[in-house]
Parts: C-alpha cells; structure tokens; sequence
DNA sequence: AGACAAAAATGAACGTTGTTCATAAAATAA
DNA sequence: TTATTTTATGAACAACGTTCATTTTTGTCT
C-alpha cells in the first residue's frame, strides 16, 4: 500500500496559534549534502501540509510548487508525491480542512445562539457574521478553496463532497427553525437560496480583497438579505 | 507600435449563429511545409480569438494553450505573442467580450421590462432571468471569466474594471425606480446585495454545472431572493 | 529595376512547471 | 548473515509560457 492511500484525515484543523517558523522538517546535513536518508517520521504529512498552506497563504493557489514545497519540507520531490499521489490531491487536503474548520466555527455559532435562546432571523445572522468573519481572516486559502474547486473537471472523491455536504447542512438546519416554510422542498430552497446569497456577498468582496467596499458595507449587505428572508419567511407562518 | 498595444476593441460580441470548422485561417502550405509568410490579413486577430474562445468553451480555461491555438489559427506560437502580448490579455479580451455580452443582455431585458410597464419587482426578475439563462447558455466562457478573474494578482487594466463596472450599473438602475431606499448608500448596498446574491445561487449551480440542483430550483432559488429583496423594499416606500 | 532599411512572422531555445521512474538506501524477512 | 521488500531520491521527461536571433516581407530611396 502506497503513503498516498491511506484514508482521510478526520482530525480538527488548526488555523490559529501557529508559530512561523524557516523550515517545517530539518534535513539531516553534512558538508552542506543530504546525507541520511531514514524512513520519514509520522509527522513528515503534516509538515508538508503545513508548508503547502503557508505557501497558499502567501502566494495563491498558484504559489504552490512541489520543488519548494519539498525543500521547506526536507524532502525530495518525489517523496511528495510518493506522500499524496499529486499535487490536486494535497490541495484536496488543505481544502477539507478548511471545510473543517468553517465548519466547526458554523456549528458553535448556531449551538451558542440557540442556547442563548436567540430567534431564528438572529440564529442566521450570527452564521453568516461568523463565515465572513472567517473568509475575511483566511482570505487566500478561501479563495483557494474556491477557485481549485473551479478548475477541477472531474468529480472530487467522495470525503471531499460530503465536507462540502456538511456546511450546506448547517444553514438548513437553521432554516428548519423557521415558523412556516414546512414543505421540505421549499425549505431546501430557501436554505440554499439564503446560503448561496451570503456567499455570493462575501465571495464578490473578498475578490477584490475587500478594498472595493469596506467590511461595514458587505456586513450590512449580508443584513439586507437575511433581514429580507427571514421577513418572508415569518410572513408565510 | 506593437500590433498588441492598438486600443481594445469595443464591438459587440458575437456568441450566437458560429458554425463550428477546421481552422480559423489555412496556412499556405507546399510539400507539408508552411512556405509562405505574406503579412497577416486583419482578421487574423479576429481567427485566433475565436479560436481561444474555442478552447476555452471545450476544454476550460486551463486548455487556452498558445501552441494549439496558434496552430488552429493558422499562424506560429511566436506571432500570438506579437499580437496580445501574453496569453492574460488574450484571456482579458475574451472575457471583456463576454462582459460586453451580458451587458448588452442585461440592457435589452430592462428596456423590454419597462416598455411593457413592468413593476420593479418584475423588472428586477426579468434581469435575474436573464443573468440566469446567458449563464446556463454560456457556462465554460463565465466559469473561465470567474476563475481568471480570481488567480490574477494585480490590478487589471482600466477598461476591463470598465466593464465590469457597467454591469453592476444596470442592476442600481433598476433598484433606483423602488419606492423608499431613497438614501444614496442604502440604495448601492441593495443593489449590490441583490446583485451578489443572484450571481452567489447561480454560480454555486453552474459550478457544479447544472447537476446537483435542476434549473427549476434555481430559479427558484432566484426567486426567493428578489421577492424577499423586494417585498422589504416596497414595505418601506 | 536594384539596393538598402524598417517592420513583422517565425520557430528554436530557455526557464519552469508537474510528474515519472531507475537507482540506491533502509527496513524487514529468511 | 543474506535475501527480499519497501521507500526516499533526484535526474530526466514532457509540456507549458515566453523570448529573441534569424529570416522574410514590405516600404523607400536612387
């Protein structure tokens, strides 16, 4: 069985409090050559993980180069992809944990709401306060996310589309509080048309960096929407 | 000069009624080999555009490829270079023409909607349906301008932001003949709330190019949106 | 016409990509 | 130990965007 593989990761990503620091792995060197060439440590993933998002971060999902990849990481090119089969399959990774972690963020929005007893139009606005909040801090490996998803022609695996699944889950979970709009048909129209609004918002104004129109404005564009919505919605009930 | 350095083009587009053939220009050829070198006729712009258009149509972005394309064309990889300078302006222009395309779409919809004496409300639909239907129609060439638009770094130049700019207009327009929302600000931010949201449900569609979701529920989704937009629009008038 | 200069089309060549694979080293099995 | 399997390596490959010396065509002057 080949590095490559191994099932998916399911471990919780983590964005914050991560130091920067020159090399994620250091080569053992003598006289300037690589020298020792010992089975990888458990960790070697990660490292490269680690390296390839910082690289994204810095310069796009362009800047992601297998070479400089692999010098930041102390290995060869090759090992890379002896470690994820191609480069499309490290994005994926990055990618899914991205979705993770969104994820998570989305989920405690809407527990912490709920228990603070907040209404449904208040449970959907801290939602989508916390996904711009979160594009807006991780603008480039956002737009990355974006923008790989764009370019691929065929079909992601399948721990790839139910990441995605997962988010989608939450906003029709919140919809589903909502007095009326019972028809399950319906529900998942509004959930998806809300969703789709609050991300189309925030992906034009992080396009273009949030330098077009300051973050007060696409806050209350997101406003504007929910505000819109959840008004019908109690309309109908 | 430079034969890319002329000043952009601003006819209409034409993506309608192009028969499909072999090549954009044939080569003067004797014994396999190409012989003669006479200047290049006027269109020859013209053939390698549409020969671009082509590729990206079929293949996506990532199959703008110089040589093929120089070779459909009819002309050396060397002349491509001569002529857009690089393939990003080749890109540029392609996509100014699909910008170009819609907003000649986007007009005529608005026009049509308010001869006919259309509310607001309807108004806003018509363009929403139009948006939806030159997307559904056009996919590969929007995807294209989506995702070139996104792995650019640097600022693009003037009359591409231009175009861009012009579509956005024909949606403030239409807000703009709403009773209330009388204040400057508040009326950009509705347009620009509406539009995003539009363009965040019909990208997510065709993104995923029309499967995970029919046409109908789209549209639906579209009509979610403005009625909610507009129906909290007119409450405050 | 011929001779010379300017403009423009060419495609070989360059530098970078992602990716492969023969080789060699390390781990494991015998 | 020896033999076998596993795996890390980096030179090598193909394909890419782009450049530029060279060649061809066009324009101009005598």
């Amino acid at each position: 069985m080949l590095p490559h593989e191994i099932e998916n990761e399911v471990s919780a990503p983590s964005f914050e409090n991560e130091v920067s620091q020159e090399n994620d792995a250091l080569p053992i060197t003598r006289k300037g050559k690589t020298v020792g060439r010992k089975r990888f440590e458990p960790e070697i993933r990660e490292h490269v993980i680690k390296a390839a998002t910082r690289a994204i971060e810095s310069k796009g999902l362009e800047g992601l180069k297998a070479r400089p990849i692999a010098q930041r990481a102390g290995i060869s090119v090759g090992s890379i992809y002896n470690l994820f089969g191609d480069l499309d399959e490290l994005t994926r990774i990055i990618n899914g944990r991205t979705y993770d972690a969104l994820y998570q963020i989305e989920r405690t929005a809407l527990e912490e709401a709920r228990r603070a007893g907040k209404s449904s139009r208040a449970q959907m606005m801290d939602l989508a306060a916390a996904y711009l909040d979160f594009v807006e801090t991780h603008q480039s490996i956002w737009l990355a996310a974006l923008s790989f998803n764009r370019s691929q022609t065929q079909q992601p695996p399948q721990w790839y589309l139910d990441k995605e699944q997962a988010l989608f889950r939450i906003i029709e979970d919140a919809i589903a509080t909502f007095p009326g709009a019972q028809d399950i048909e319906t529900r998942k129209n509004n959930a998806r048309a809300l969703w789709a609004s609050i991300h189309g918002i925030v992906t034009v104004a992080v396009a273009d960096g949030f330098l077009m129109q300051p973050i007060a404005n696409v806050w209350m564009q997101i406003q504007i929407i929910v505000n819109a919505v959840a008004g019908s919605l109690e309309a109908e009930g």
